[in-house]
DNA sequence: GATTATCTGAAATGAGCATTCCACTTGTCA
DNA sequence: TGACAAGTGGAATGCTCATTTCAGATAATC
């Protein structure tokens, strides 16, 4: 149906906006569609917002699982921040605002993207790479609010999202 | 009047719960009064939210204050990180919930805070105590960020909050 | 103790938003 | 071309919440 990817377009594009407005008639402008038609497409909000957001996940997601199989853990956790943080500076809303919705499909492959970072951050640890003075489970709540900080942060620049990551990366690296 | 100390209590009160609802409705009922009543004490819900706020932060920013002038601008900034992250944790609420209303007092005081922690970083950079490698500017947006990444933590956690902090300390030592 | 001024909170109002309805348009097939 | 099916979006509905209203309660003044 052309609606379902007018409407999946337009939730992408607003998601990208740092501070866009995202109500069904919102979004539904920006479809050029009306606000019945955006909602029919999907069946709801939620699921519109689920299968954009979740389509924007799934490659980041793949990426991860990619990165662990090619190369080091340490590496690979490497690679991966760097380029999660540069995802989350061109996807504002995604962290933010979908407080209160109902995310199935988004909250899934999130479970998966945490497991594929806590796969390399155990296996840094195994290897020496990073710390071994903090719990690990600390390591990966760490490592999912400092994305979600630099997200957050207005407005949007890379610099100094990377420069936030060098501080984190320097904060984990071995006791000397 | 009665009912202002009532409905500040209530709402301080809210304040600190992890994933208290911030309804008018709900402050009054807490406060055991109507809602109606909470609201003509202070003009509206954003208003009450400011002084409850407001109220919290007060002391903060003077502790902050204080620590500048007793001690050196490293070590008021090691300790200050501490106590933030104890007082986020126990004010969750805070830093959540408040984005689309208008609280001038607490912009105000936040302002004060930011600028007693800047005063801090640049201390402490001038004074070698910290990383010159990066823009000081890029600093101040990392802490601000990063003490809101810490609030966020879900339960709950003071451990965790430590451990955060001692990441981020760690990754802020100057190049070695 | 009566009269007036003030205060209270349950219910009415209004605003923002997701969702549903339905008269209308567009496309399909004979 | 005409009859029918499917799709569309402006308007109506229903919900949550902040704010306002107002009849009754309470307090102050004499």
């Amino acid at each position: 149906m052309r609606n379902r990817r007018l409407a999946l377009d337009a939730a992408t594009a607003l998601l990208a906006e740092p501070d866009a407005t995202l109500t069904v008639e919102a979004i539904a402008k920006e479809a050029g569609l009306g606000a019945a038609t955006v909602v029919r497409a999907f069946g709801g909000k939620d699921a519109l917002l689920d299968a954009a957001v979740s389509g924007l996940l799934e490659p980041v997601v793949q990426r991860a699982r990619d990165l662990l199989a090619q190369t080091t853990p340490h590496q690979a956790l490497l690679t991966f921040l760097h380029e999660l943080i540069a995802f989350q500076s061109a996807h504002h809303a995604i962290s933010e605002q979908l407080g209160g919705l109902r995310l199935p499909a988004t909250t899934a492959l999130r479970a998966d993207l945490v497991a594929a970072v806590d796969a390399m951050v155990d296996g840094a640890r195994r290897d020496g790479a990073i710390r071994t003075d903090l719990d690990p489970a600390v390591l990966k709540i760490l490592i999912a609010e400092t994305t979600h900080a630099i997200a957050r942060i207005r407005p949007p620049s890379q610099d100094l999202a990377e420069a936030y990551l060098t501080v984190l990366l320097d904060g984990l690296r071995p006791a000397t």
